[in-house]
DNA sequence: TAAAAATACTCCATAGGTATTTTAT
DNA sequence: ATAAAATACCTATGGAGTATTTTTA
């Protein structure tokens, strides 16, 4: 069976003439009642119900102009919806965002989104390590991935949204929450914590390079999967943790931030596979762009 | 676009590979590209990204693939649907019934044909005039009708059921309620409430034979449309009816029946157009009549 | 007898096949 | 180097056209 069986049947049911059906068709009489009595031959049923005056429908036949109706009409609407698809109007796009941004940008992002790409259906995976981000890419198992650079995958682009400062984070009854600043040195004798991660975090490679630099070597108490538990784990008590300041976003009972002087910043990345070019992928990561720097 | 694009896209898209595609679909690989091609061209829209070692659906490919799917589905559905219509295993039926069957024969018939003929979708019309039941199955506005014959149109065709005793409604404070039965000459001075129509009623006809018969002429007093407005007009002190014996399965406070001697019967049959041949009507048909006499 | 569907046949457009080339890994 | 898709070209099926017959109201 073919399409044009049911346009043709549906042109005969709905002038009830072989003759007007034809004109209407821009085709000749006789292969069209060929085409529509193969159809029947096909379904094994009598659509029509032919003298040589008039041609009415069967039963079966009004149960099948129905669903032939209805079949030729959403094929319309699916060559329609795949070019939205295509256009980039409407699709489907997974997020993905690294924990020290979670409780920061994806709020936002998720508002933002879904206003300014209302066609758009987006999910969103927070608290991912960077490495698992990556592999996510890979495995289009999320679209769009924020985390901090860099990726050393030349199959990812990333690109830099915005450079976050350092905060330490500390119990409320600890020294340091005392002081209004923290300097790198005052971490010298601090028990801290980090993120856990093969290969290890962009954060923890930072850490150790500013201690080393301010001339000792951190001591690391535990090490964390998701950011929330890492400052759960400071408001237990096991110590302090540095983090991106968007991590202040998370209020937890008994923690609090402070500036870290001379702490440099960590870079906040968009990034996605560099061979997806679809239409709604790059919009939604330059809508990531504008949300995130709205300059 | 013809169907056999969707076949291919489809078999495209499960085997991510153009060759065993082909090989599924029993054809050569190069007419499959080809037709592929020829769907994504008139659609507009890439379906599949395609290298010479991976081939992968687009993101408007995806969406269009579960629309394909549908789609074919459906049309399955449809030719199993009209079968079935044709089987006349599933339909849709119109009964139409006199008023004086109405309240006994209807709700035995809803019951016992939407029993025996689960696939068909019965609906009813109660309190039709014979000549009104003629029309509407002339104009396939119902399928079956319960009149009482004779009907004179060579295109209905009627069989009949049984064949109803007569009785006669009269209030209960009127002289004829304390009698156990009524013969025909005690109507001679009571006012006597009839159905409208034109051409009169089969029961309208048989009250004027059976009056004169017996040496007079009947008194109507009025002519009134439904059998369950009769019975009330009954019921309000405006005369006696001579009506069929099931009109009794209508209760009417302050109405008693009472037999009708040597009052002859009226037979009740059921109708449907000659021409129509469907499976469905004739089994429908075919139930009444067991339904009816169950013997 | 006249209008309309069915039949008989003819033709050509195109779906599908074969052989080959191109391309990406 | 190789697997797989694309291209080029050819073949032949069957969809559509023309002429005619059949049917029934």
């Amino acid at each position: 069976m073919e399409l044009r069986h049911l346009r043709y049947f549906v042109a005969v049911a709905e002038e009830l003439h072989f003759g007007r059906a034809a004109a209407r068709l821009h085709m000749a009489q006789p292969p069209l009642s060929q085409q529509v009595r193969a159809l029947e031959a096909e379904l094994g049923v009598a659509l029509l119900h032919r003298t040589t005056r008039r041609v009415e429908l069967t039963a079966a036949g009004s149960a099948y102009l129905q669903r032939a109706r209805a079949v030729l009409g959403e094929l319309d609407d699916a060559a329609h919806e795949a070019q939205q698809v295509a256009a980039g109007v409407v699709g489907r796009l997974v997020v993905g965002c690294v924990g020290s941004a979670t409780y920061s940008l994806l709020p936002l992002l998720a508002r933002g989104l879904t206003r300014e790409l209302p066609g758009i259906e987006f999910s969103f995976r927070g608290e991912m390590l960077v490495p698992d981000q990556v592999l996510a890419l890979q495995g289009n198992d999320i679209d769009i991935a924020l985390l901090r650079p860099p990726v050393h995958d030349t199959l990812i682009q990333t690109s830099i949204l915005r450079h976050d400062r350092l905060v330490v984070a500390v119990p409320d009854d600890h020294p340091l929450a005392a002081r209004r600043r923290v300097r790198v040195a005052q971490l010298a004798d601090v028990d801290l914590l980090v993120h856990a991660g093969r290969p290890h975090s962009v954060m923890h490679a930072e850490v150790v390079r500013l201690c080393r630099q301010a001339g000792f070597e951190p001591r690391f108490r535990a090490e964390v999967g998701e950011t929330s538990t890492l400052i759960t784990l400071v408001a237990g008590g096991l110590g302090a943790a540095v983090v991106p300041e968007p991590v202040t976003a998370l209020p937890i009972q008994g923690v609090v931030y402070r500036p870290l002087v001379g702490g440099g910043r960590v870079a906040l990345a968009v990034a996605h596979r560099r061979d997806r070019e679809e239409a709604h992928l790059r919009r939604a990561v330059e809508a990531v762009r504008r949300l995130v720097d709205p300059s």
